[in-house]
DNA sequence: GTCTGTTTGAAACATACGTTTGAAGCACAT
DNA sequence: ATGTGCTTCAAACGTATGTTTCAAACAGAC
């Protein structure tokens, strides 16, 4: 079967696994036996379980920022001259990520959790991996963000930023258990589709709230340090 | 020297290096080197492992839990019948977790990480844990949520709290290496203190963002399923 | 001092991990 | 058929982990 697909079952169960447990809580052996492979496999593939690591992030990152890459750009020419509108640069990227191919059903919120995991498990390989491969589309995103929110410090800028890719990372990482307790709560269904069109106006909206320090109520004001 | 103060001095190594490496990164050979006492003490005081990362909780979350039931009685007396705002209820947990008696300087933020890895290291003897020891106080302060949000419907309500969650413990669990990045891009200093002041309006003006369901841009709009 | 219960210490235990090895299996060109 | 290059396989390697063991050290009561 042409260069066979344990490459690819590998890659399958690593991501499953890795999505559901972290990477050091996830064992070569875990994923071998999931994959129904050798368990020399991943080393002989792949040389060691930091690159398989990497692997698992490039097989969905490269496409991924393929994707976003034309998206933005459409959405420049659309905008001929003007800098896009926070909501509009939003949408693209969560449009660009619930519309990769996915290979199963589960795949969005793998895709969601894995981003989630990344930046949260301090996996110094990993953090430099990703800058290294993937700088630009990030740094373009920032960009767009920048011109969107011109009444906005760099230092709020950033922070908020940080807060928009928490509330989606974890969000989305947990989104199964999520929608699973919502349904057994209030017995009401909710696609991704929808997690996400109810996360970018709470994002948009946080984004653009009045200036960060000035507290609500002087008596309850956080003494500066 | 008393009961030795064997055990806090566990503790404290533990709790240092949980909040840095995670948990299963965190060897106990590793804790009872840097904590400078014999390997075996840590079975012997605390049975096992999980044991120690129970008490690592215990230790400053049973504090917590006090001073935040004390807080939330005083904020209903101030508002005596009227339910609370979400700015005072927000602001009450915030000062609450940063007023809570710090060991060190990095108590607040190893506070933090701590409860964030909490959230996302799906540990689950650890979620347990929490889950049967703090229900009173979480599930009072979701009470005060949903008072103060009562435009909100049910379902819009559930998954904005997720995403306060995801927010806030997101940042806080990365929050040292967040600092860092901005030091080194930005030149500027930040303390926990000031980060919970930039996420407070940023969550409450998420909160109340418009309907969440009405798309801002019609060929935008993420195809309903 | 002597006994008693608790705490510490060095060493070992069993198990799990990532990685390496070298033989066997296989497809395919010659 | 034979040789070649890639892939699989079972087994082992070395190391690290959490836990247990049991003797030594210690503190306080008598």
């Amino acid at each position: 079967m042409a260069q066979s697909d344990t490459v690819d079952r590998i890659l399958d169960a690593a991501e499953e696994l890795f999505a559901e447990r972290g990477f050091s809580e996830t064992s070569l052996r875990m994923i071998t036996s999931k994959a129904k492979v050798n368990l020399a496999a991943v080393n002989y593939h792949f040389g060691s379980k930091n690159a398989l690591i990497h692997a698992v992030f490039g097989r969905f990152l490269t496409p991924f920022s393929a994707t976003l890459e034309k998206a933005f750009d459409e959405l420049e020419v659309r905008c001929d001259g003007k800098p896009p509108t926070l909501n509009q640069t939003l949408w693209v990227l969560t449009e660009s990520a619930v519309r990769m191919p996915q290979r199963n059903e589960k795949g969005i919120s793998i895709f969601m959790r894995l981003l989630g995991l990344a930046y949260t498990q301090s996996q110094g390989h990993l953090r430099k991996f990703l800058e290294q491969e993937y700088s630009e589309p990030f740094s373009r995103f920032m960009r767009l963000l920048k011109e969107a929110t011109p009444q906005l410090s760099a230092v709020d800028r950033y922070w908020r930023i940080q807060f928009m890719l928490g509330a989606t990372a974890f969000t989305m990482s947990s989104s199964d258990a999520l929608q699973d307790i919502l349904r057994n709560k209030l017995g009401v269904d909710t696609t991704v589709q929808e997690i996400a069109a109810r996360l970018v106006p709470f994002l948009a909206a946080g984004m653009q709230a009045q200036d960060a320090l000035l507290a609500p109520r002087a008596e309850s004001k956080i003494p500066v340090a």
